[in-house]
DNA sequence: TATAAATAGGATAAATTTATCCGAAATAAA
DNA sequence: TTTATTTCGGATAAATTTATCCTATTTATA
């Protein structure tokens, strides 16, 4: 469904979210440790993140990431998956044809189509504090 | 969403459907022409499909590739989909968790696992016979 | 200012997926 | 029986994704 990339990325910044409520900053280590993902694989996933503004780092000593208090309810899943994956989940042909088009569509389009534009719903409407509070709650996890 | 390799898989199995109402075999060369992908990756393919008894293939000069008339229908999209690219389709985490538990559940498990029923189910009820038709009357199309 | 701690980023490697090639085996027909 | 045609299957290559490593840069603090 999505790429490793895309799984690590939603996973770290649930993480980052969870301690950016205290004020904490969290570093790539602390990261990799607490979602179970390579460290340096997860620090590139990282920086595309920052790149896109859904994250902040720190740099230098006692540096980090964090996520603005107030953007966290904000920040829909659909943004951290769109910036690491791009948008091929939401326009892809499900049988791999070069663009799908209602004027050209291909056998599963119309029954494929319905779970995409579902699929796209809920990560439109999902955001990252929901999440990270099923985390500090205990009701959901981030690894194993 | 499903691999290249099970997106040829799909689109081939459709078009030997098609065929397979008149009678005709064909072979990778004119599947792979009329689906538009790599000719030698895509019989690779085909092998899978006849191991896996979805489609039959007629060794030797005039041979090539069929589907038994009356199991055209009674083949579900599914069935295709676990041949080729197995079953983490419907039972992985979408975030990458070892394994989707209700019990240890991932944070977006509850709204992924609805969307990854829906998928299911689509695929479970969805037969060859009816993506062949709508290819047969050109209401859809399998290339381009 | 010097030092230590931390992110940024380039180069590279490993693993997986996608794709190609070629000879062996099977089979219909001449 | 020979030939032509076709699938089968192993080996290999290319492309992409995933992962690691090392150095540069940034910055708080002593
Ligand atoms: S054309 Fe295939 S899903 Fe729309
Ligand atoms: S645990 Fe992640 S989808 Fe079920």
């Amino acid at each position: 469904m999505f790429s490793k990339a895309c799984e690590y990325g939603i996973r770290a910044s649930i993480f980052i979210a969870k301690n950016s409520f205290e004020g904490k900053l969290v570093s790539p280590k602390e990261i990799s440790e607490e979602i179970n993902s390579p460290k340096a694989f997860t620090a590139k996933i990282l920086q595309a993140l920052v790149r896109n503004d859904l994250i902040k780092s720190v740099k230098g000593a006692h540096g980090g990431f964090v996520i603005d208090k107030d953007a966290i309810a904000t920040i829909k899943l659909t943004q951290i998956v769109e910036a690491i994956d791009g948008d091929k989940i939401y326009s892809g042909c499900g049988l791999g044809l070069e663009i799908c088009d209602e004027n050209h569509p291909c056998p599963v389009h119309d029954k494929f189509k319905v779970i995409r534009d579902e699929l796209k719903h809920m990560l439109e409407t999902t955001n990252l504090e929901e999440l990270a509070l099923g985390i500090k709650s205990g009701a959901s996890f981030l690894k194993i």
